[in-house]
RNA sequence: GGCCCCAUCGUCUAGUGGUUAGGACAGCGGCCUCUCACGUCGCAAGCAGGGGUUCGAGUCCCCUUGGGGUCACCA
């Protein structure tokens, strides 16, 4: 009953209250999907009708979240779209025309109510332990009264006449059935005094007049639904197809994820899209995480580009349990995007980073460099400890740590001589020289090559791990190498 | 509290009446190895509980329990 043939359109319709939360973000990640995967229309809506809340900093996070997972919107803000205006603030004569059709017809009445009554009402049924809810009490009034009043200049607002019997049933592509019995539903307001919609009216209208076919939003929209669909009914429109996604919750997988948590005494976890954005999450490892939240194809596939989420995208195959948002995971994938990246494409990203820290890298040395540590971070921020030595002096070290646990401070300090020895026999060592090198005075003194290589590794980056230490030391060339290990010598024998 | 939704390893999930219940992240161990990673091999880990239906239930039904959502002139 509720299947169409009309074209795919979806919507994302955001209301601009503050940041954009990853949560909206997997909402509108699965809509676009949706309407990408059937070759339909993607929609975005702002939905600006509590103008207590509204936040003009909102709509640019909202545009530029979007367009950094590259989800593109066919109408909207910006685009503009025969559907228009896409700022329902902007669509108010709408509203007032439709609410009036239905105030005509008797689906909706004219409510007085003042806020006074309404919270004494709702203190009364607290008292008495009944449920909250709005006693109906102008519904009888006579719509000629009602008309009088309102000419005279008394505020009012206009409220659903919810049926008293009867069930309404419609069916979820992620849930199927749901139903309610209309007895429990509230007479709710469409229109508010100050002759803006409410987000239920709203939203029906507009779905409808843009020519919505389905609706994927959050869970927490199914107690209101019902009500939707009984908006619909008294327009006599067809409802659109409803999919109800599964909330994010928190990683512990207690409520919902909202306000940011911390790790346990860790940094602070993103939970808006910019701050994801800035802690160097790569657009497409959170695109492929979030669609993983929720939804899989069915398969043991775990890595998904754009395109293949587009193929393969279905909402009747959205899980409908809520999710726990795994960080670990989102980290990993985020490796795994980072290993896939063209490594020109890396090297400049790298450089990006280091220019935030203040460090300016030239082109040829971000190229040597990054392909050394490409495969060994999961984050851009896990990059700078590990290549910050190639382009300014070392973090400060103790000679000491200079000091493998199988050498003494004398060995030690014979090992960094013959290393400065041997590479000084070179004009410009390569990897390969500098490996000889190393397993030569390795062999020399009847040692492994690890405890050589830690020598020679906090010397040269001043800590024990890093790149590849073969390689460093060609990318670093001989002026660096050299002074570096005769820095480090100097500071040996400043141990006590 | 009323109403609604949900329930497979710690986490994300596959499963559509007959499976040794599969994969991934995380964890642990081995291999690789100049450190750290990557890669690779392996281990540990799950059907919330109870009733039914059935020759046979993770799969269907009911109850319990647990979790979540929602009850505004906010969305």
């Amino acid at each position: 009953m509720t299947e169409k043939n009309r074209p795919v359109r979806t919507r994302f319709a955001p209301s601009p209250t503050g940041e954009f939360h990853v949560g909206g973000l997997r909402t509108a990640l699965f809509t676009w999907l949706t309407a990408r995967h059937a070759g339909g229309r993607f929609v975005l809506r702002i939905e600006d009708t509590d103008r207590t809340r509204f936040d003009p900093g909102a709509l640019g996070a909202l545009t530029s979240g979007l367009r950094w997972l590259g989800l593109d919107w066919d109408e909207g803000p910006e685009v503009g779209g025969p559907h228009g205006p896409y700022l329902q603030s902007e669509r108010l004569p709408l509203y007032q025309e439709q609410i009036r059709t239905l105030l005509d017809s008797g689906s909706a009445y004219r409510c007085f109510c003042t806020a006074e009554r309404l919270a004494e009402l709702r203190r009364l049924q607290e008292q008495r332990q009944q449920a909250p809810g709005y006693d109906r009490h102008c519904r009888g009034l006579r719509p000629e009264a009602a008309v009088e009043r309102a000419a005279a200049g008394e505020a009012w607002v206009a409220r659903l006449k919810v049926p008293l019997q009867g069930t309404t049933v419609f069916h979820d592509l992620v849930r199927g059935e749901i139903s309610y019995e209309n007895a429990g539903l509230q007479d709710l307001v469409l229109m508010k005094s100050d002759g803006f919609p409410t987000y239920h009216f709203a939203n029906v209208v507009d779905d409808h007049f843009m020519e919505i076919s389905h609706v994927t939003r959050a869970s927490e929209w199914i107690p209101s639904t019902p009500s939707h669909i009984l908006i619909y009914q008294a327009f006599g429109w067809e409802p659109p197809v409803f999919a109800h996604l599964p909330v994010i919750l928190d990683p512990s997988g207690k409520g919902k994820m909202s306000k940011r948590k911390k790790g346990g005494g860790g940094p602070e976890m993103p939970v808006y899209v910019r701050e994801f954005r800035e802690a160097g999450y790569l657009p497409e490892a959170v695109l492929n995480y979030l669609a993983l939240l929720g939804w899989s194809d069915g398969t043991d596939q775990t890595e998904f580009t754009r395109e293949e989420l587009i193929a393969k995208f279905d909402l009747t195959r959205v899980n409908p349990t809520g999710a726990a948002f795994d960080y670990q995971k989102l980290d990993w994938l985020n490796g795994v995007w980072i290993r896939k990246m063209e490594p020109a494409a890396f090297a400049r990203l790298l450089g990006e980073w280091l220019g935030r820290e203040g460090i300016e890298a030239g082109e040829a040395t971000l190229a040597a460099v990054g392909p050394l540590v490409q495969e060994r971070v999961r984050g851009m921020k896990d990059a700078l400890p590990l290549v910050d030595f190639f382009f300014r002096e070392p973090a400060p070290y103790g000679g000491a740590d200079l000091v493998p646990p199988q050498l003494d401070a004398a060995s030690t300090l014979r090992v960094l001589e013959r290393l400065s020895g041997r590479l000084a026999e070179v004009e410009r060592p390569t990897a390969a020289d500098a490996e000889g090198a190393i397993r030569g005075i390795a062999a020399d003194l009847g040692a492994k090559v690890q405890p050589i290589a830690h020598v020679a590794r906090v010397a040269l980056g001043g800590r024990p791990v890093g790149p590849p230490l073969f390689e460093t030391i060609e990318v670093l060339g001989p002026d660096v190498t050299l002074r570096r290990l005769g820095e480090a010598r100097r500071r040996l024998e400043a141990v006590p």
